[in-house]
DNA sequence: CTTCACGCCTGTCAGC
DNA sequence: TGCTGACAGGCGTGAA
């Protein structure tokens, strides 16, 4: 469910509530969500330890733990963190719950289950595939012109595949993807390798500008996202096509037509985002 | 190497 | 009103 804006959200607020705190239990409600170790081992080996710093990589979110572990999440479709105060009492949806010793914790929940959880050394966070293959992140130097030049001539896919690709651009997902098209006024079938220098500019334009902003609002709640804290993103009202069939483009008050572009549903304006011939 | 179809799960909602 | 299936913020796998 949340693409980098909804998890650097959750990121920065769980980094000023959970950094510094020391887990007393961990309760692994859905064992099948711990990928690694076994639940037994992750559990005993997260006991005792201290959450030292928190970081964001595209959607995965890394806590760093004492004694050189890691505390790798990635929230898929429907993960949520909560953190809550030692006043509150545990969530039954929870699915993993860390208990501090200070009497609070961070909860994970998810609806769908279809979240992953790893608890690995510094050194073997090559174990998770699709971290170490991760391409750079929106906002990056590394976010160039020409990196997305040289890496659009290789590929003959749809464009918006090819912006889903992780390995490839890091943190965009479905909702971003079809935001930043429209912005860049380009249609979501085109050929990744007929873009000209001028599209490619204003594309990597479009992503930077949609996700600052998104991040400035706090994410997109579209249905189920919401922040460490259990509050919705704000984003969801700056929305110009994603959700929006059949309600006027708000640049041409063409409607908005939806359709499935690598197996994912995909929004589009199109008088803005002209068809490839 | 890239590209594509499919599977994983459960809850919700459009459409009959 | 009640049912049903299509679909949902993602990604890993295996086949072509």
């Amino acid at each position: 469910m949340p693409e980098m804006p909804e998890v650097e959200t959750i990121c920065r607020f769980l980094r000023e509530h959970v950094v510094g705190k020391t887990i007393a239990e961990v309760d692994i409600r859905l064992p099948r969500l711990v990928k690694w170790p076994s639940p037994g081992d992750f559990r005993s080996l997260m006991v005792g330890r201290t959450f030292e710093s928190l970081e964001r990589r595209a959607k995965y979110l890394l806590f760093h733990l004492s004694g050189e572990w890691v505390l790798v999440i990635h929230l898929r479709m429907t993960g949520r963190l909560f953190y809550r105060d030692n006043s509150q009492s545990s969530n039954g949806c929870a699915r993993v719950v860390f208990e501090f010793n200070t009497g609070d914790a961070m909860e994970y929940s998810d609806t769908r289950t279809l979240g992953t959880l790893y608890l690995l050394k510094e050194t073997e966070l090559n174990r998770i595939y699709g971290l170490t293959s991760l391409g750079p992140e929106p906002l990056s130097a590394e976010f160039s012109t020409e990196y997305l030049t040289a890496g659009f001539a290789k590929r003959k896919g749809k464009i918006k595949t090819v912006l889903l690709d992780q390995a490839f651009i890091g943190g965009l997902g479905n909702i971003y993807v079809d935001e930043s098209l429209s912005r860049a006024g380009l249609h979501p079938e085109r050929r990744a390798n007929t873009l000209v220098e001028a599209e490619i500019v204003r594309l990597r334009e479009a992503v930077n500008f949609v996700i600052e902003k998104s991040i400035c609002e706090n994410g997109t709640t579209f249905r189920d996202y919401r922040d460490g804290a259990g509050n919705k993103g704000g984003f969801q009202n700056e929305l110009c096509v994603y959700g929006r069939k059949g309600m006027p483009c708000p640049v041409c008050g063409t409607a908005i037509v939806k359709m499935e572009v690598g197996g994912r549903g995909t929004h589009f304006c199109p008088h803005c985002q002209q068809e490839p011939r």
